[in-house]
DNA sequence: AATGAAAAAACTCCTGT
DNA sequence: ACAGGAGTTTTTTCATT
């Protein structure tokens, strides 16, 4: 299932996600006890979250830290022309960055990447700079990240004063 | 173990991270043969990385589109004085928040939000705006994101030109 | 979707190297 | 510090209600 559609999800579902975020080894029995269902009841369920792609695999986290990989950087890039990082340079030849995003905005790309020292950083950035203008940002700490995704809430929506028409 | 430095790894730890994290669910077993040793070897190893921090826990991997979440933001942040986000707001206040960084330079934090539609993220940043100056950056795709930690490669260090002395 | 049983697989101890 | 094997427990899966 490689399509972007949202499943249908109830509140079964993610009790069962929400599990499993938590502790990705969860058996089928102690998961079913958790959210009051028996064993092949939340065996199917799972199933059907990993075949309609919700459940996209099942990681072990690391501390980064602790790896040996302690700082963290965000660099905004903005591509030259032609010269953009996504369609010159192989993924493998950064293994430093863990996510790449495009973003609105005059900067096109968004890079988060781990290294081992501000040496390590420093030559990073020199590469990148290749490609075109960056900007970066090292960060001092990090209050949380890998937070689980959950349901989502009722959304409060935004209400014009009086006087605006809301299409 | 909650202190901040590196645990020594050998090759054989990083195997068994690189496995753990493409698939948390394996066995001992099936763990011990990728990594070439037997099932109790690697148990004892896994015990350690555990034990050490390296390894947090582990944890299902979810798509938020197809868990109805299909938006991403990045916000930064400039709190007023006495009035910072992490002082001021709990963390169950903002579910939609997965990622919060404190940053060197002038926008204290930066922040990395999901929401299921623009009228949520709307919201979102009305809410937020009332912690002091944000400036919003939206995903519009994502190249790829929780790539996993892998061994520090040997660092190309940043030769100055004759002339400089390095320190 | 629950129950209960059979089958399979996992974990862990122990011994030896 | 690791390999191999045996025993025990747990997990999974299937058939039935």
């Amino acid at each position: 299932m490689t399509t972007l559609q949202p499943v249908n999800l109830d509140e079964t579902d993610w009790l069962i996600l929400e599990e499993l975020q938590a502790d990705g080894r969860l058996s089928y029995n102690a998961l079913a006890r958790r959210v009051h269902l028996s064993a092949p009841a939340v065996a199917e369920r799972v199933r059907r979250l990993e075949e309609s792609g919700v459940i996209t695999g099942y990681s072990a986290q690391i501390n980064a830290s602790r790896a040996g990989q302690p700082l963290v950087a965000y660099v905004q890039l903005r591509c030259r022309l032609g010269d953009c990082l996504l369609r010159t340079a192989r993924a493998d030849e950064y293994p430093e960055l863990v996510e790449v995003h495009k973003l609105s905005g005059d900067h096109c790309t968004l890079l988060k990447a781990r290294a081992s020292s501000l040496a390590h950083l420093e030559g990073l950035f020199e590469r990148l700079g290749q490609h075109g203008d960056i900007r970066t940002h090292i960060v001092m700490s990090t209050q949380y990240e890998g937070r689980p995704v959950r349901p989502p809430s009722p959304e409060r929506p935004v209400t014009p004063a009086d006087g605006w028409t809301q299409t």
